[in-house]
DNA sequence: ATGTCGTGGACGCCACGA
């Protein structure tokens, strides 16, 4: 099973590169973020029309997730269980159980600065989502949190940790937050870098992509029964160049089948 | 570290979020 993670900025400005793309990279599973699009216009014809089924949550002009699959979308949730508003709830989770695997596509909030109430907001998520989590490997269910986390794990994960003092994204505990989920028993996968980088977000501007300044904030967290199955992950660099992009590119892993 | 995007409201630009 191919399974891929791709915030997408605007689910209707980016129709045309999310179909090229799924003829292309033909994954199984496809976990968006930041689809812009409330789930009356969500396009799930022309999805069908590609070969993928399509679930949503979202209600407009922010946020919004989706997951579109080619092998089953049972028992969806949509929305984190407890979770925090800002101050409403806001469209950042949706679940699905696809060819056997819970897959969660999520938008964790931006925090935008460290002194802002929005950080608090993205901790509070974080720590929702952890016990969201736990409940699911309970259930012995393939588990894979799919998605935007908005945190660079390790300094490795950005261009040059140095400019990133007292920013959002690497604090200490936004990286406490996600290393309590990762202690459930997740694993972080780690993409193969291509041109030597492992950035999945590079800012549209000042020429941030051609100059090598990006991010590693999208992220494949997998339980051991899966993890045990990868044969590759990799993030498709290509999927950010060109016309129109969006300015993540996805994080793709391959499956073998189970007891393969 | 921002020179860019995308959205939607009241426009032919601005505010906002990232």
């Amino acid at each position: 099973m191919r399974l891929a993670t791709w915030n997408v900025n605007s689910l209707p400005a980016r129709m045309p590169r999310v179909l090229d793309w799924l003829g292309s990279a033909e994954p199984d599973v496809l976990c968006l973020q930041e689809t812009k699009v409330a789930d009356s216009a969500f396009p799930h014809a022309e999805l069908e029309g590609a070969g993928y089924a399509s679930v949503a949550d979202g209600d407009g002009r922010w946020n919004g997730v989706a997951i579109l699959s080619r092998v089953g979308i049972e028992d969806v949730s949509r929305g984190l269980p407890d979770g925090p508003g800002f101050p409403e709830p806001e469209r950042r989770a949706i679940a699905a159980t696809c060819g056997g695997v819970r897959v969660w596509s999520l938008y964790i909030p931006n925090g935008r600065a460290l002194d802002d109430p929005h950080l608090q907001y993205k901790l509070q998520w974080l720590a929702a989502l952890r016990e969201s989590a736990r409940a699911e490997l309970a259930t012995g269910v393939p588990l894979a949190l799919c998605g935007d986390f908005n945190i660079a794990p390790a300094d490795r994960d950005v261009w040059d940790p140095a400019q990133f003092v007292g920013s959002t994204h690497v604090s200490a505990p936004e990286r406490s937050a996600l290393r309590e989920i990762l202690a459930l028993g997740l694993t972080d996968l780690q993409p193969r870098a291509l041109k030597g980088e492992p950035f999945t977000y590079w800012d549209y501007r000042g020429g941030n992509f051609h100059k090598g300044l990006g991010m590693r904030i999208d992220l494949l967290l997998l339980d051991p029964s899966l993890e045990r199955r990868v044969t590759d992950v990799y993030i498709d660099r290509d999927a950010r160049k060109g016309s129109k992009p969006s300015d993540h590119a996805p994080v793709v892993v391959d499956l073998a089948e189970p007891g393969a």
